[in-house]
DNA sequence: TTGTATGCGTTATCAA
DNA sequence: TTGATAACGCATACAA
C-alpha cells in the first residue's frame, strides 16, 4: 500500500508530460487551446499519477468556492430532510455541492457551523436557526457570506427568508373542521416559544370566530413538544374530558402528535373519526400511512428548499440583490381521519 | 449596506494596525511572542475590519483541511441521522466540522460528492456506499483520502470497516420467538439485493434450524422494500394464509416494514401478539412509540459513527494506521410486540 | 501552440 | 519583538 505522500500537482503532471505547468493548465480550462498530441501526453500523465484538482488553491485564486451549505435544526426531522432536498437539486443545477450542517438545536453548535463556513468563503449559507434574531446571522452577512433563512422570518429585512404562512395553515385546518361541522374542537400543541406553534394556533382561532363560533369551544390542550409520546399524554387529556363538553375534532400543531394522538384512542378503544377527528400537520410520509390516513396540512417543502437555494446564489452573483421574503402558501390534504 | 467587497486579508489588518503582516500572523497563532501592546492594536484591527481567515489558504498551506464527512444512502432514515450523530460528536472532540453529504441512494451523487470531497482534500470521508464495490472508493483510496466504510463490508480488507453482525441480528430476533414458544414463523423482508436483508434472513435460518425446527416451518414473504406500505401489504399476505398453516409469529427486516405490519393487523381487528407476534429491526424511535410497543433488534448507532469516525482520523493521523473491520453486537430489545 | 511569471491569503523561517 | 520573504497549488495575463 503507498504511504500517505503528499497528493501530486500540476507541476508534478507537467513534469510527467514533459510539458510546462501553465500547459497543463490549460488542459485542465481551455482544451482547445492545446494541441491534440500534448493534450493526449499530459491527461496520460493526470491518469498515471491519479492527480486530482486541489479545490483549496482553486478557491484561493477564484476567490470563491463552488459550494453551499445548509445548517438545519433537526436531521431527524422529515420537514428538513425535505428541504434539504428541494435544495440540493438547485445546487446541483448550478453546478454546486450542498453540504449539509447538523445543529441539532444547539444554538453554539450552530454557531460553530457558520464560523466555520464563513472561513471556507463558501459561496452561501442556507440556515433555519434556533433563533433567528441572534446576532451570529448578523455576524454572517457582515463577512459578507450571503446567508437565506429558511422556514423563520425576521421583521428587519435584512436577510433574504424563505417560510410558510403558518397562520394561514391554522385557518386551513380549523376551517375543514368547521365545514365538516364541527362546534367543539382542540388545539393541541407547543410550547408556544416555537413561532410555528403560535402561528397556527393564531391562525384556527381567528377561522373559529371568523365562523362566529364562541371562543370558549375551541379549548387548547398545551404539550411540552411536538413529539409521539406528547400527542398520546395530550390523548389522555382530553379523552378525560366529560363526553357532553369533550371537542368532537382536533388539530395538532404537527403530525407527529396527531400520530400519538391517534394510538392513543385506538388503544382506548376509541374510533376516528367517529368519536374524534383529527387533522395534523406537515403532511410527513408517515401521515398518509397511518392506520387512519391522517388530514393533514402540507407545505411545499422541497419547494422552499429550491428557493432558499436560488435566492443565496442571486444574492452571490448579482450585484443587484435584493432581499425578499418569500412566504409560501400551505395546502389542506383531506384524507379518513376528518372523513368519516 | 456594504457592497459584497472582497473580505479582508491579514495584510489590511496589518496596514490598519501599522505592524507588518507577520506580526498579524503571529497574533493569530503564536499570540505570546508578540507584545502586549502591538497585539491589542492589531486584535483592535481585526475587529474593526471584522477580519475572518480564509480557511481555502490556510488549508493549501497546511496541506490538510479540518473537517471530516460523511455521504449517507438515505437521510430521512433515523438509523443514518443517529449514524452521523456519533460521528459529529467524534469530530467535534478532535476540533473538525463533520459535512453531511445526501447521496439519496444514487451512485452518480455519491461519485459527485466523493470526488468533490477528494478535491477539497478533506481529512476523512465515511460513507455508506451505495455499492461498497464500486471503484469510485478505490478512486478514494488511491487518491490519498482516508475512508471508512459505514454499515457495509467488503471481503478485501483495503479500507477499514464499521457494521453491525446481521446475521447475528437475524438470530437473535428468531431464538426469542422460539423460547416464547413459536414454531411457526414469518421472515418479511427484500429485495435480497440489500446485503442486511440476506445476512438477518440467513442468521434467522440458522437459529431456525440449530433449535431443530423444521425449514419449512420458517416461510419468506418478500418485500420489494423496507417501508410501512411494504409491511401492510405484507400483513395482507401473511393474514390470507389458513389460520392452521399460518405462522404465529413474525421477524421484519426493518421497523418501518413491521410498523406496516402492525397497523395492518389492527385494521383487521387481529391482535399483537395474540394473533401474530411481531419482532423488528433497528429499535427506531417509532418502535418504542408505536401503539403496540414493537419488540425490535437494536443497533448502536451513535457508537457506529462514532468509531468510524476514529478510525478515519487514526488513518489520517497515523502513519503507522492498520485496516481494521470492525463489527459490533446488535442488541433485542423485548417490548409487547411479543410478550403476551 | 506553449512557456514564464505573478498573485490569491496564509504560515513559517530567518534576519534584523 | 518585529519584519521581509518564500512557499503551498492553481489560473491567468502575457511573452515567446
Amino acid at each position: 500500500m503507498r504511504a500517505v505522500a503528499r497528493a501530486y500537482s500540476v507541476k508534478d503532471v507537467a513534469a510527467r508530460a514533459g510539458v510546462s505547468l501553465g500547459t497543463v493548465s490549460n488542459v485542465l480550462n481551455r482544451p482547445d487551446r492545446v494541441s491534440p498530441l500534448t493534450r493526449a501526453k499530459v491527461e496520460q500523465a493526470m491518469r498515471d499519477l491519479g492527480f486530482v484538482r486541489n479545490e483549496s488553491a482553486r478557491q484561493l485564486r477564484a476567490g470563491r468556492s463552488r459550494t453551499l451549505a445548509y445548517v438545519l435544526l433537526d436531521a431527524r426531522n422529515p420537514f428538513f430532510t425535505d428541504v434539504a432536498e428541494g435544495a440540493e437539486r438547485a445546487a446541483e443545477a448550478a453546478g454546486l455541492s450542498l453540504f449539509l450542517c447538523h445543529s441539532d438545536n444547539r444554538a453554539s453548535r450552530e454557531a460553530d457551523y457558520l464560523a466555520h463556513l464563513v472561513e471556507q468563503r463558501v459561496q452561501g449559507i442556507l440556515v433555519t436557526p434556533v433563533d433567528p434574531h441572534a446576532s451570529v446571522l448578523d455576524d454572517v452577512r457582515r463577512n459578507g457570506t450571503p446567508l437565506v433563512i429558511v422556514d423563520r422570518t425576521r421583521e428587519d429585512a435584512d436577510f433574504c427568508s424563505v417560510a410558510v404562512d403558518d397562520e394561514l395553515g391554522g385557518r386551513l385546518a380549523v376551517e375543514h373542521l368547521i365545514e365538516q361541522g364541527h362546534t367543539r374542537a382542540a388545539f393541541i400543541g407547543g410550547p408556544d416559544t416555537i413561532g410555528q406553534v403560535r402561528d397556527r394556533l393564531e391562525g384556527a382561532r381567528s377561522a373559529w370566530s371568523d365562523a362566529g363560533l364562541p371562543d370558549d369551544q375551541l379549548v387548547v390542550i398545551p404539550t411540552d413538544g411536538l413529539t409521539v409520546v406528547e400527542g398520546r399524554s395530550a390523548g389522555e387529556r382530553l379523552m378525560g374530558i366529560g363526553r357532553r363538553r369533550r371537542p368532537t375534532a382536533a388539530f395538532c400543531a404537527n403530525d407527529l402528535l396527531a400520530l400519538g394522538l391517534l394510538q392513543q384512542l385506538s388503544t382506548a378503544g376509541s374510533t376516528v373519526p367517529g368519536d374524534l377527528a383529527i387533522v395534523g400537520y406537515d403532511d410527513i410520509e408517515y401521515a398518509s400511512a397511518a392506520a387512519v390516513p391522517l388530514t393533514s396540512v402540507r407545505q411545499p417543502r422541497q419547494e422552499l428548499g429550491r428557493r432558499a437555494a436560488e435566492l443565496v446564489l442571486d444574492e452571490a452573483d448579482n450585484p443587484a440583490h435584493v432581499h425578499e421574503q418569500v412566504i409560501f402558501t400551505p395546502e389542506l390534504v383531506a384524507r379518513r381521519s376528518t372523513l368519516g
